[in-house]
DNA sequence: CTGAAAGCGCTTACAG
DNA sequence: CTGAAAGCGCTTACAG
């Protein structure tokens, strides 16, 4: 059994409510007076049960956070610096893992509600109504994190996903390629999919250059499905000169598999990543990528969530970071 | 303001005894209260308070984890793995991310003291004597998972570093290299370290193979460090047929730096990596590695973990789980 | 400056 | 089968 404040107080002498003042840092408290409720609770090692605190302060100090897969490194890395930012305002965090388990969302929602956590970072895009419903009922701050829900009347940090991906392409017109293929990611849930691939498309018409609906393919955003997009694309007659996948993985699936075709990148084939993880310093060649600000991202979240908290008012309003082109080795401009 | 039991209890009619009842599944109620109770249920959108239960039942279903590096494949799989089983027992996740600041370590530990965790996983490597005491003192489960630090005396879930060292270094041996290099981990907080490279000199001997000392060198386990270390390895005057670092993430800065020198893997230099992260299929070549069961990992480390739990038992004994070698592209047969 | 008492939202003997 | 009351470990007016 952990001592509690009664036991310091019996120890040091004094009532609990003396206790309690010293423990929350109260003026008022005569210096012997907190020096022997300080050596009690040294004595005791006592620690003050939070549990009971937030019931009566009707405060948890708690954020949940979904995450779609921990072992992803763009979304690890945002959690990572989300968990940062939450340390340093004293909030600690549930974290949830949800594989394409859209029951197990809708279990940890109940629970977060159940553990009355300020706060919610979502960085899972599938959503359905009844999740929707449910945060909307329990009224406390949500937040989406580099993920923007279909039809949605939640904040989201994000990037102009359009943009980004219409500045992508551009640079590999303007590098001179004419056949750029695109790995999308998924069309359904997600807005950054369509709008990334909107972006591509008009960045090519802009340019009068025509849509070769062949070299168009749609993956998950995972290492494999660009792996096995590009394999369909390497099936076609006409192969692109440059291919513009829409994940830092999915670039790197596609590299690899380039590789195994005895193929070389960027000699035969450029390609350009989107994200800015880990995996565009570690693949060879060095990945170019249309970069999000990852680190800045948890931190933007973080600090939004926290201004809700605050506030007590929910904002939906997004807020769109920059988005960057980060030039390394992949991509070179087409002999003409 | 969320409801609470008394409101449900208010539109049902009954009272507050009834709703807990209904709420915690007794039998004993009538059918029609117990169908009132519900709709009150519904209709208020209630959803027990987590606190309040914990207080009484003297239960928090919590569990804090300690995670060196979010951002690193290999602790976000076990962590993801972790999870995973947490889940499954209705256990949920504290986690904290400690990057090289042991202060909020310490820190953490206390925050899950006074968060009253059921019991602590940490896959830190490094403790100090405040830390130990603390979390003697709290007198709940530890269990430390992929590591185990120095002089201590909780459980650990870990391979037999030693002779997985010592298999890796035989199979290169096999393989007919007489010349290798090694890049090892950190010797100073955490047994891994020296245990691995234990396994790989005396391996070394027991074949009769001299040890090169130029072509040893200690990193970090990260990438970077393997990178450098290698770096370091290729200024020699003879460099090694094969190198065996002991983290892919390290093998992986290993073949980076290989390659940035114009050589190549295997053919100039055969790399074996450690650990089985998801980089050994990223990678290309792929690496040979000594893997541990990662995914194991973390599910028999909540095993054990909730099994102290339950009996209310700490152990200090360690688990040992199987390594294996998994053999791909970056290891061949040195021409003889 | 200090303490007795009420209350946070639940559960659980105890009584009926 | 149902409910009034005590208690979980704290904080916070309120009174002195």
């Amino acid at each position: 059994m952990q001592p509690k404040i009664k036991d310091v107080a019996r120890v040091a002498g004094v009532s609990v409510t003396t206790v309690s003042r010293v423990l929350n840092g109260e003026r008022y408290v005569k210096d012997d007076l907190k020096e022997k409720v300080n050596q009690a609770i040294d004595q005791l090692g006592y620690a003050p049960s939070h549990i009971a605190r937030s019931l009566v302060r009707n405060k948890t100090n708690l954020i949940g956070v979904i995450v779609p897969d921990l072992t992803s490194s763009f979304y690890s890395t945002i959690l990572s610096s989300i968990e940062e930012a939450a340390s340093t305002n004293d909030y600690n965090l549930l974290v949830c893992n949800i594989i394409e388990d859209i029951d197990k969302e809708l279990k940890y929602i109940n629970v977060f509600q159940e553990m009355r956590v300020e706060g919610i970072i979502i960085m899972h895009e599938k959503i359905n109504e009844e999740i929707r419903a449910l945060i909307h009922k329990m009224n406390i701050p949500v937040i989406f994190s580099s993920v923007k829900p279909m039809d949605q009347e939640f904040a989201s940090v994000i990037i102009d996903d359009y943009k980004a991906a219409y500045d992508a392409t551009k640079y590999l017109i303007e590098l001179g390629h004419e056949e750029i293929g695109f790995i999308g990611g998924d069309m359904r849930d997600i807005t950054s999919g369509q709008n990334r691939y909107s972006g591509y498309r008009n960045a090519l018409s802009d340019h009068s250059i025509k849509i070769i609906y062949e070299n168009i393919r749609f993956g998950d955003y995972k290492v494999k499905s660009g792996y096995e997009q590009m394999k369909d694309i390497l099936r076609n007659k006409q192969t692109p000169t440059a291919v513009f996948a829409v994940s830092d993985d999915m670039a790197v699936g596609a590299m690899n598999c380039i590789w195994d075709h005895n193929l070389r990148v960027p000699e035969d084939i450029s390609i350009m990543g989107f994200d800015g993880s880990q995996l565009t310093e570690l693949a060879r060649p060095r990945l170019t990528s249309m970069e999000q600000p990852i680190q800045d991202m948890g931190k933007v979240t973080m600090a939004a969530l926290l201004k809700q908290i605050t506030n007590k008012e929910t904002s939906n309003e997004d807020i769109i970071l920059e988005h960057k082109l980060v030039v390394r080795e992949s991509c070179i401009r087409r002999d003409s």
